[in-house]
DNA sequence: AAATAATATCTCGAATTCGAGATAATTATA
DNA sequence: TATAATTATCTCGAATTCGAGATATTATTT
């Protein structure tokens, strides 16, 4: 085996070192965090949502999952729960037929205005494991394999 | 509000703003890698339990559950699958007969040595969007972040 | 204008995961 | 040794997510 050969096996070797370290710590993080979550009486999905209206305004039903990044028979299931408790509703668009919005109800609007600063209190403590700097690198280095992951590579 | 106030609530975003990448890059990372798995006939759960019986050898059922982070429950039903197709099967332990062992079949073990070069050689080019360098740094990071997450802050 | 394509939401059934608790075996304690 | 505690696996029902396809509406093409 030539030393080149040897290198790229070296590589891949870290790159499967690298997927594995990121899917546990993000279990260990998503566990920590959906525990928090829980406290409110909700999912992260559920959080998801809500965070989204809270921070974006009203959005079509169809908005919220390429955002969310769930599919569109997943959020039906995730607005009828939120709607069921009273935290959001739907409202048709007036101009297209074929929209919904979902939009937060008071409730709802004054509910993330109580836990939204307690969540991020909660993150920013299951995060404290790297210091800012190391946060800010990590930050750029993550959208980059985002990034990339999305590209077609075929 | 003083200086120092302001610093702190800046941290908080930074932290904030690392959790949505992270999450982000990790479900764009995870779509793909399930994709390469699907061309295998597998989800990444059974995956998992393969490669560490590969690599790792027979495992006690539970131990099993502990390494691929699922609730016993859904070890059960991943090993039953796995059984199904033949890829491994369950040996009961002589010594504790509590205790049964998961192990790789003839089929499966010759399946694992075929498939899995393949399938890091996927993941090298899913997570192709930094350099090696920083993968390292990475690494490191990442370390940190899931030990420190999986500490008690209460 | 009629036919076709595209878009938004929803329904339904299947797959996966979990938590609570059942069962059986082993270990520790009184 | 009898009892209690622990450990390993499994069963069951609920929650969540998905994909395929249904329905309704709007946009595009012929």
């Amino acid at each position: 085996m030539v030393h080149q050969d040897k290198n790229q096996n070296d590589e891949k070797d870290i790159s499967l070192k690298l997927f594995v370290v990121l899917n546990r710590a993000m279990q260990s993080i998503k566990k920590q965090v959906e525990e928090d979550i829980k406290r409110y009486g909700l999912n992260q999905t559920e959080f998801a949502v809500l965070e989204l209206l809270y921070h974006k305004g009203d959005q079509p039903i169809q908005k919220i999952g390429s955002k969310v990044l769930i599919a569109s028979s997943s959020i039906t299931y995730v607005v009828d729960k939120l709607e069921k408790k009273k935290l959001i509703r739907r409202k048709p668009c007036p101009n297209d037929r074929r929209i919904t919005y979902a939009t937060l109800t008071e409730e709802g609007e004054e509910f993330m205005k109580n836990i939204f600063p307690e969540h991020k209190e909660a993150i920013h403590d299951i995060l404290g494991g790297v210091e800012i700097e190391e946060k800010k690198m990590m930050i750029d280095q993550l959208k980059k394999l985002g990034t990339y992951a999305n590209k077609d590579r075929s």
